[in-house]
DNA sequence: TACTCTTGTGTCAAAAATACACTATCGGCG
DNA sequence: CGCCGATAGTGTATTTTTGACACAAGAGTA
């Protein structure tokens, strides 16, 4: 938590930097022992989580903002990210961290303003990323998607429009590019997609359908350790799946 | 095209009444004699075409200020919009309103700022449009998709955007009621899913699936008056048809 | 009344989705 | 070391959906 210098400081850079009453909030998912996961972070003093967001700079794309607030979270680069909506209601970031509310006046503070937030969604391996807090974080780490914690402000909102967009795009994203490891079972595959979209899929016939789309390619050795029948390992193959993508996978779940 | 004073004037009420750096454009689609419609506009002493927009208030919810800029064009209210991006790089709408760039200092002159702009496309009905201009527009009118005049800033983009959209939730909105008239043939319907899709559909498949669907109703009396066999009228059902839009219409076309 | 154009409709074949059951193999355990 | 339990791999029969296609009916016009 930041002290009122501090907070004064902060203020001031961001009017300097940042374009007024504009925000970007992400919802990175990830996917992780059959789980959904998504990225939250708690500050201090307060109940509640949030988005990881931020703010754009005065002459900064929006998309790089976006890339730019995910890479301090997360440390990764090229990030899979893809705009999904802006939430605009002047009353939703009434209520943007409590404890900076009465500390500055008004006019100088720069969280009692109204902001309309970017609303992006990230896919991430969630291996690859070593959830860190930043300057108002007390904390940054992943929850489960079925277990969410209470979120503040809008962001339960932001969450769920996140996941609605994420179902509606399975069939024309690279979603399960972006979330498995490099090297995944068709177990695994099917599971996150079980995951996504919250049923059950037939074993046999998802198999069928994924390797009929031809975007696929299996390793000579199978997945050893397991206690049971070793089984394949798949990679994507990146460049049939540009294609397939382009023409958007035919059918849906 | 305004005066200095009076630009200097607008550009100070903008500043007290509208969020700085954020704009919104509407593709306004319209359906008529089997081509696709686009609502554009020009300004005096300007070549090129532009977008309706318009600015959001200050405490406004953005969907409200895209009806608002709406109604002021269409007249029309309780317009069916759908938010679809955000355009947010910093060029583009460096050259925005050219005739006005020099008149005042940077500072002072709103037209210079830069502007991200929310992108909502919305389905009309075509009759009911009596296109009328604002301060600003000499001319507002329709243009046919395939015969589009040049486009100023980035509204090219943005309306290609919208198109891609449009053809993408064909599927899942409810474009076919919103831009045809109450009472309709199925070749008028079959006509507006070829001209989005840009390709021609078999007339007996599309009958079939547009009727299996149940979300038409036919009507008692055919329409006379043609020189041919006089087609059956068609109606939505409006109770099915939200019901079937929240499967999603399977399938694609 | 014959002609032309458009609409309405049914059927058949191909493709896709669904339902379903058996075999193979791994590690663990007795 | 062989049996057990659990998971993975695979094919087929059935149903549903799509796609291709042709002919009869009706309205105005000549």
């Amino acid at each position: 938590m930041l002290t009122k210098e501090e907070l004064e400081e902060y203020c001031k850079t961001a009017r300097e930097s940042y374009l007024p009453h504009i925000s970007i909030d992400c919802v990175v998912f990830g996917f992780h022992e059959g789980l959904l996961k998504v990225l939250l972070l708690t500050v201090k003093n307060e109940g509640g989580w949030y988005l990881p967001g931020g703010f754009v700079l005065k002459d900064e794309p929006i998309e790089l903002s976006a890339n730019r607030i995910l890479k301090e979270r997360t440390r990764l680069d090229e990030i899979f990210l893809q705009q999904f909506h802006v939430f605009g209601d002047p009353q939703r970031s009434k209520q943007h961290f409590d404890m900076y509310k009465d500390m500055l006046p008004p006019k100088d503070n720069w969280f009692t303003n109204r902001f309309l937030t970017i609303g992006y969604y990230a896919l991430v391996d969630f291996c690859d990323v070593n959830p860190s807090p930043d300057q108002f974080a007390a904390t940054c780490s992943w929850c489960d998607l079925n277990d969410l914690p209470e979120l503040k402000l809008d962001h339960a909102l932001i969450l769920k429009t996140a996941l609605d967009t994420l179902r509606l795009q399975l069939n024309y994203q690279p979603i399960g590019y972006n979330l498995m490891q490099k090297e995944f079972t068709m177990p695994e595959l099917q599971k996150l997609y079980e995951t996504i979209l919250d049923k059950k899929l037939d074993r046999r016939n998802f198999q069928r359908r994924m390797l009929g789309f031809g975007i696929l390619k299996r390793s000579e050795k199978p997945r050893k350790g397991g206690a049971h029948k070793a089984p394949f390992l798949y990679s994507f193959d990146l460049e049939n799946y540009e294609a397939a993508l382009k023409e958007g996978f035919k059918g849906g779940w």
